[in-house]
DNA sequence: TTCAAACGGAGTGTTTCGCTCCGTTTCAAC
DNA sequence: GTTGAAACGGAGCGAAACACTCCGTTTGAA
């Protein structure tokens, strides 16, 4: 952390003001203006132009900022010696950080840079790893794949209040059910309906669609 | 079904026409203008202000159409002789009919009528009904509340591809999971976390937001 | 005292969108 | 045929939303 007193400081820790803001406002309403950003930062706007070059640039960071957190937890999982407890602990975590929700909400809104593209695949690979040492320590039902991963946290995502912390809570309440759907049983147990999802399939979101305001010449 | 030949009988048949073009457009984008839906209907927009004051009022009938829908579909729920099929059964239809949908993405753009209030109410208490029977069944987890469909309604409908096929499919799937977690298991079962959702506490929707244009003075 | 980095916010140009209005088409009644 | 009204299509209007620019002001280090 910075500890510059003076002009300077303030802007460095506006750096950190204003994103934790934009989060926050994004994740209420993707579509919000850049006004309310700024509002809820107790800045005026030209402090947000200072540092980004436009609307777009603004999101494109959040969301990197997202995808990031998701390896790192991803890695985290991979950490753990327990298959199952790294996948669920995983997904847990993904939730409660409210991750998914801004990528997803995100997504189509800006042109993400080749570096995004990196991470993401990156993301992806953690997660087919995660969701195979899953499957090897046996407690987690075969047919899952982990495309499976996308549909369930963008489900997830879909539970909201206006009180974040009850957010949570209901989330978790909520994702309790599913990760033991998730589970193996020795029971009779159907299998999952339908073609499992494909990452091609999914990828859709990703496909630029009109938001972000007006692009300029 | 009308069978009158000429303008009129054009005319009975646009009202269905439109309605369909509405739910799809509003589905795809809750706030998408006017205009999309007569493209997507195939008729100019004047057609729709003739049947419709505004755009509010359309918006209001899409939703109380999706609540009747709910409501006849709980009703069929309610007739089965078996507790549980009767309420996995309704959960199925509705996810797989994409009522919620609709109206979760709609609620809070336009002022309920005294009767949809009505019917909300009417819609609840069959819920509550749904829920109970499958309690008394044994085969619904006990720590299941009636307010745990709404969650679960919204996590399916957040499940979108641009196929509306592939679509149903996967809820399908992520609903199988679901149901999955609802179901009491004679093994350990540990509680689910937090405190169960409220009625009022999912009521935030329903308080009006800024959407469906401009108001007339 | 000076100066440049950082900032605030009114103003601008543009786009979007709901809705009105009017001319046109279609069909039934006579 | 003729006529009249129901139904329709869509140009265009007025208002609002919004990204972004510009410039005057503040602040703190030198």
């Amino acid at each position: 952390m910075e500890k510059l007193p003076g002009r300077r400081g303030q802007a460095v820790r506006n750096d950190a003001i204003i994103l934790e803001a934009a989060r926050n406002v994004f994740l209420e309403d993707p579509s919000a203006p850049i006004a309310a950003v700024a509002e809820r930062a107790g800045v005026g706007f030209s402090a947000l132009y200072r540092r980004y070059a436009g609307k777009e640039q603004l999101l494109r960071q959040l969301c990197h900022d997202g995808l990031k957190r998701f390896i790192a937890e991803a890695d985290t999982g991979l950490a753990d010696s327990d298959g199952w407890r790294g996948l669920t602990g995983f997904i847990e975590r993904i939730v409660d950080a409210d991750v998914h929700s801004l990528t997803v909400k995100l997504a189509g809104t800006f042109t993400p840079t080749p570096e995004m593209n990196e991470d993401a695949k990156r993301a992806n690979k953690l997660a087919v790893t995660l969701v195979k040492r899953a499957h090897e320590s046996g407690r987690l039902r075969s047919d899952v794949v982990p495309d499976d991963l996308d549909l369930l946290l963008e489900g997830c995502a879909a539970i909201r209040l206006p009180d974040p912390d009850r957010t949570r809570q209901l989330r978790k309440r909520y994702l309790a059910l599913l990760i033991r759907g998730l589970s193996a049983d020795d029971a009779k147990q159907e299998p999952l309906p339908g073609p499992a999802p494909d990452a091609q399939e999914l990828n859709w979101r990703w496909t630029r669609r009109p938001q972000a305001g007006t692009a300029k010449p």
